[in-house]
RNA sequence: GGCGACGUACCCAAGUGGCUAAGGGAGCGGUCUGCAAAACCGCCAUUCGCCGGUUCGAAUCCGGCCGUCGCCUCCA
């Protein structure tokens, strides 16, 4: 397995630390308001990265965090006139709610930085008696900076160099800081705001400590991956890096993963730019399976430019695959034994899987399994148009259904029946007919079809389509879809 | 200014030294069908931003140019 280490910018060979064991810490979200589609892509992109490690027979701990005190926060609850918890908590059932559509599986541990005060204290402790750390007065209490030249790898994840770093400064000059790159460990509190009691009066943590101290304690000094967003490489990992380094004198993670970015109109989608897409709005309008494939269609370091269109295209993707199992659950064996062209099938059935386990050994490539499924669906068809009906080509077939959910399942797609996929959409599209009133049309136009009756069987049919609703006639009897 | 990524058909998107350049969407043609608008099948890049170079051989490696984007500030 190979996997694309952004501390090394190379593709090495994945082996964890201790045998199976697969250390994972992803950072998450801070919790003030509903998370966009960006948000989305990461905790797709790592789902995946879980659900896939733990199909190859590693013993997966996954540890995502909840940044649940912060400036945002503050700011947020400031401006609703409720307590910096309550905004906290609201945020991260609203995130709950978005996440379990998009079929993430929750972390084995999903820590939030407010539980962890004390661990926090005690690391800030240690890196100002080794050296690493200052505090500054604040009035009646003190904040703690960490003092990056301090630290010789400093850079070494984003490639930055501190001379560089001070030449770009667009950080604002704080005399109190020995460097204008130093960050805080520690903040002291204003009046009104939350704070923690500390020896260095009252106050509450910065904002890259909580990982540091939730990673460390809930998997080990060294984790395996550790990922986020590409924009999390600097400053938050590299910040990681520095005091995690420097508390423990070990390396922080053997291997860093970033996802890329979603695009709108090719730039990124921001708060700043007014830009950003919630997850809860999409969900209105698409399918959440489509929401998930589409960003799973692209490598998960490339860019991706989000359009409305492209959803769409992914629903129509989903359509194929749910089409396709509709017409396997239609088959019927009418022979014993086989009826002489299993071979045509059989050969693409048995490699189907090491197919689909070399793409995403090769640093997670989702885009180009799922390319392998639906090629697979493909020739499913085309086996398929050829009237099979032999024992042996029928359970061949029902078997390649189930190989299909089963790699599907790696990366949480496919697993609806597909009656349930056209129900889902029935409901989502706000068709204004109910399941039953259609199998009601259904049975009425078999009726005027047998009947002859062309006219009033078309009338019904395009009724239907009117509202979305798609008939197709098999051979004993009628299925409705809705329309894509 | 410093650092980095990307540019593959009408659109999205894999592929990073050598079989016919995956897959999907759209489009077109056909099969099925009472009809079909669905479904299914087939067709759809001698060519990979441009110009040079390395090589028996490059979309894939090297150099230059053009274009797009990102990080250097909170950010998934």
């Amino acid at each position: 397995m190979k996997v694309y280490n952004t501390l090394t910018g190379r593709l090495e060979d994945f082996e964890p630390i201790e045998d199976k064991k697969v250390g994972i810490y992803a950072c998450g979200v801070t919790v003030y308001d509903l998370c966009h589609i960006g948000h989305a892509r990461s905790a797709v992109v790592f789902d995946v990265i879980v659900r896939y490690l733990r199909y190859k027979g590693y013993e997966v701990k996954f540890v995502r965090n909840f940044t649940d005190i912060d400036d945002k926060i503050i700011n947020r609850a400031n401006k609703e006139g409720i307590s910096w918890k309550e905004v906290a908590e609201k945020y991260t059932e609203e995130y709950y709610k978005d996440m379990d559509r998009l079929g993430i599986t929750r972390a084995d541990v999903e820590p939030k930085a407010t539980e962890h005060i004390t661990e926090m204290i005690e690391i800030v402790n240690t890196l100002i008696e080794k050296g690493y750390a200052y505090a500054v007065d604040e009035g009646e209490a003190k904040s703690v900076y960490f003092a990056v030249e301090k630290f010789s790898d400093y850079g070494k994840l984003s490639k930055k160099k501190i001379e560089d770093l001070m030449h770009g400064a667009r950080v604002e000059v704080d005399e109190r800081k020995l460097s204008p790159l130093d960050f805080a460990l520690w903040k002291a509190s204003k009046p009104g705001e939350p704070w923690w009691e500390s020896p260095w009066g009252k106050g509450r943590p910065g904002w890259h400590i909580e990982c540091t101290a939730m990673s460390i304690k809930h998997i080990g000094q060294t984790l395996d991956i550790h990922g986020g967003g590409a924009d999390l490489i600097f400053p938050h990992h590299e910040n990681e890096i520095a005091q995690s380094e420097a508390f423990t004198g070990k390396p922080f993670a053997k291997y860093w993963i970033h996802n890329g970015f979603v695009t709108i109109n090719k730039e990124k989608m921001s708060k700043s730019l007014g830009n950003v897409l919630n997850i809860r709005d999409l969900l209105e309008r698409y399918d959440a399976e489509a929401l998930r494939l589409f960003l799973l269609s692209s490598h998960y370091r490339s860019p991706i430019e989000f359009d409305h269109e492209y959803i769409k295209e992914a629903e129509a993707m989903l359509d194929r695959f749910y089409s396709t199992s509709i017409r396997i659950e239609e088959l019927k064996v009418s022979q014993k034994g086989s009826s002489g062209i299993v071979f045509e099938l059989k050969p693409l059935f048995d490699t189907l899987k090491g197919k689909f386990e070399e793409a995403l050994d090769d640093d997670f490539n989702t885009a180009k399994a799922i390319g392998i499924l639906f090629e697979f669906i493909k020739e499913l068809n085309r086996f398929m148009d050829k009237k099979p009906s032999g024992e042996e080509e029928i359970c061949l077939i029902k078997e390649s259904e189930r190989a299909l959910r089963e790699l599907g399942g790696v990366l949480n797609l496919f697993q609806r029946k597909a009656i349930d996929w056209y129900r889902d959409l029935l409901k989502l599209r706000e068709i204004d007919i109910t399941e039953d009133e259609i199998e009601k049309l259904i049975f009425e136009r078999a009726q005027a079809r047998r009947e002859k009756n062309w006219q009033r069987a078309d009338e019904i049919r395009n009724e239907l389509f009117k509202k979305g609703i798609i008939l197709e006639d098999k051979p004993d009897k009628t299925v409705w879809k809705v329309k894509i």
